[in-house]
DNA sequence: TTCATATTTCAACTATTGTTGAATAGTCGT
DNA sequence: ACGACTATTCAACAATAGTTGAAATATGAA
């Protein structure tokens, strides 16, 4: 991961509603929920929900999917392991012994 | 980990500038640099540097101590590994044998 | 005490992000 | 084709974040 989807996925996770979203859709699974169910079970208005939908979507953190006039999202959890290596790669410069807190591995 | 933590340390990440901060700081581990180090390892102004150490100390991610007129700064690895719990642990409702990537363990 | 150094605070400005309602596009059922 | 429904786009505005230089604070050295 390079520091520019890094910095993008953060951006995208440090808004309350998008948080919620996100782990709305990790908690659901791989069924995932449509843009409708999305906004009832938050209680978001779908303008608003839709922008940041949209931004979730741009940072590859959900996958979006068009089922007859639904829009379906469900959460990458692939993403969301890469940013934790990348979170945790550099821990200690390679020195996990030095690792007070077990991050490093 | 509270939603309102975690929305505080993603936007405290969501900086290029702040990310750098924060990763140089992880890879130098315990020793930890002052601020001036910081400033000239990544050329940043030091008016600038100090807005974005408030924040991340703030966001609880940097621990500073003062040495003299110098301010030392480290960063907090356990917040880290905490936010990486918050993140995972309600991946796929608690089946992790659904999970396709192996975030849920 | 006086001067130089390290860092932070403040105020002004610029830039970016979030929210809202109205309008638009696409899909389904009749 | 028509009306109802789902969702997105657009434009306007409000709110928040980032940057800069000047001033302030605090420590150490002479």
């Amino acid at each position: 991961m390079d520091k520019n989807t890094a910095t993008t996925v953060f951006e995208s996770l440090a808004s309350g509603i998008r948080l919620d979203v996100y782990r709305l859709l990790v908690r659901i699974g791989p069924a995932g929920l449509v843009a409708g169910e999305i906004a009832s079970a938050l209680d978001i208005a779908p303008t608003n929900l839709s922008f940041h939908l949209k931004a979730l979507t741009q940072a590859n953190l959900l996958n979006s999917t068009q089922e007859g006039r639904f829009q379906r999202y469900r959460a990458n959890m692939a993403l969301m392991q890469e940013l934790i290596t990348y979170l945790t790669e550099e821990c200690c410069a390679g020195h996990p012994e030095q690792c007070a807190v077990g991050v490093c591995q």
